[in-house]
DNA sequence: GCGACAG
DNA sequence: ATCTTGTCGC
C-alpha cells in the first residue's frame, strides 16, 4: 500500500516536471528568436588604437570599461538558500568597482539544460536595481557563469529538410543555436553577454576527453580551440590561460557578441584560469553567504 | 536499455 | 553548486 502510494506520487511528480520542461522549452524557443550572435554594441575594445579612434572620430565613441560578472552560490546546509551576486570591474585595472548581493530562497530545482529558470530571475533583479537607479557603473557587457549557445537545445535541421523544405528548414534554423543562461540573461536584460563554463556541457559529440586530447595534440603553441561538433557547427571555444594548465574554460556567445570578441574579452580579463569578473563574483558570493549565515 | 547532463 | 587536507611549487 505504501509502496503503491509512493509509486503513484513519483509518477505524478515525473509528469509534472515533464510538463514544466515543455513550458521551459517553449520559453527558450521564444526568447531565442530575439537572440543576436554577432557584435552589436557601440563601444570598442580598449586596444591602443581605440583611444586614438575616439579622438579622431569626433563623434561619441565610447571604449569598453565596465564589465559585469554574475554568479550564484549556495548555502552548504540548505541548498535552497542562494546568494546572487553582481560585480562590475574596471577593465583597465581589473578591479571591482561595484558589488551587490541578494540572498533568496529558490523554489526551482537545477535541471541540466534549464539553469536559467533557476538562476536568471535573481540576477536580472540585481541588474534592474542597478539600472533603475541609473548607476554610472552599469556594465556595458556581462560575463556569465554558465554557457551561452553552447547548450543542448540547439538542433540542426537535417539535410533532407534543406533540400525539400528549404523555407521550413530556414525557420527551424532560427532555433539552431543552443540557449543557455548567458543567452537568456542577455536577451532579457538586452545586454551584450558572453558565457563562461568551467566544465563542458556535452553537446553534439563534444566531450571533455575530446577537448583535452585536441588541446594536447595542439601542444603549447595554441591555447585556444574551436569547439566544432559532429554536425560541423561551432559551439564556442576552449581556452587555457596558462600553457601549464590543461583544464580549459569554455567560452560561448551569449548575446550581441561574436565568438571572436568573446574570446578577446575573456583573454583580457583573465589573470588566472577563470576571468576576473566571474572569479570575483564567485569568491565574493561565497564570502557574503558565509558571513550572513553565521551572523544570522 | 544505459549513460551523460552548465550551475 | 557543496563537502574537504594537505601539499607541491614559484
Amino acid at each position: 500500500m505504501e509502496t503503491l502510494e509512493r509509486d503513484t506520487g513519483d509518477s505524478k511528480e515525473a509528469s509534472y516536471s515533464a510538463e514544466i520542461q515543455n513550458i521551459w522549452v517553449e520559453a527558450q524557443d521564444s526568447l531565442k528568436t530575439r537572440l543576436v550572435t554577432e557584435d552589436d554594441f557601440r563601444w570598442q575594445l580598449p586596444t591602443t588604437t581605440a583611444a586614438a579612434t575616439t579622438l579622431i572620430g569626433g563623434g561619441e565613441c565610447e571604449v569598453l570599461k565596465y564589465v559585469g560578472g554574475v554568479d550564484i552560490s549556495f548555502a552548504k546546509d540548505d541548498p535552497s538558500i542562494a546568494c546572487g551576486t553582481l560585480v562590475v570591474l574596471d577593465l583597465q585595472i581589473l578591479e571591482v568597482v561595484y558589488e551587490d548581493y541578494s540572498v533568496v530562497t529558490l523554489h526551482i530545482p537545477y535541471v541540466p539544460g534549464f539553469l536559467a529558470f533557476r538562476e536568471a530571475p535573481i540576477l536580472l533583479q540585481l541588474l534592474e536595481k542597478m539600472k533603475t537607479c541609473d548607476h554610472p557603473f552599469y556594465p556595458q557587457m556581462l560575463m556569465v557563469d554558465g554557457n551561452g549557445i553552447l547548450h543542448p537545445r540547439g538542433k540542426c535541421p537535417p539535410t533532407f529538410y534543406w533540400i525539400f523544405f528549404p523555407v521550413f528548414a530556414y525557420c527551424s534554423s532560427i532555433l539552431l543555436n543552443g540557449f543557455g543562461l548567458a543567452c537568456h540573461l542577455g536577451v532579457l536584460a538586452n545586454l551584450p553577454t558572453i558565457g563562461i563554463g568551467k566544465n563542458l556541457h556535452h553537446v553534439d559529440g563534444l566531450t571533455q576527453a575530446t577537448v583535452r586530447q585536441l588541446l594536447e595534440t595542439k601542444g603549447m603553441h595554441e591555447d585556444i580551440l574551436s569547439l566544432r561538433g559532429d554536425s560541423g557547427r561551432t559551439w564556442g571555444a576552449a581556452m587555457r590561460s596558462n600553457p601549464g594548465s590543461f583544464k580549459p574554460i569554455y567560452i560561448s556567445v551569449g548575446h550581441r557578441v561574436s565568438l571572436a570578441t568573446a574570446v578577446k574579452i575573456a583573454r583580457m580579463t583573465s589573470k588566472y584560469r577563470v576571468p576576473e569578473p566571474i572569479r570575483q563574483a564567485d569568491i565574493r558570493s561565497r564570502d557574503y553567504l558565509r558571513k550572513h549565515q553565521s551572523a544570522g
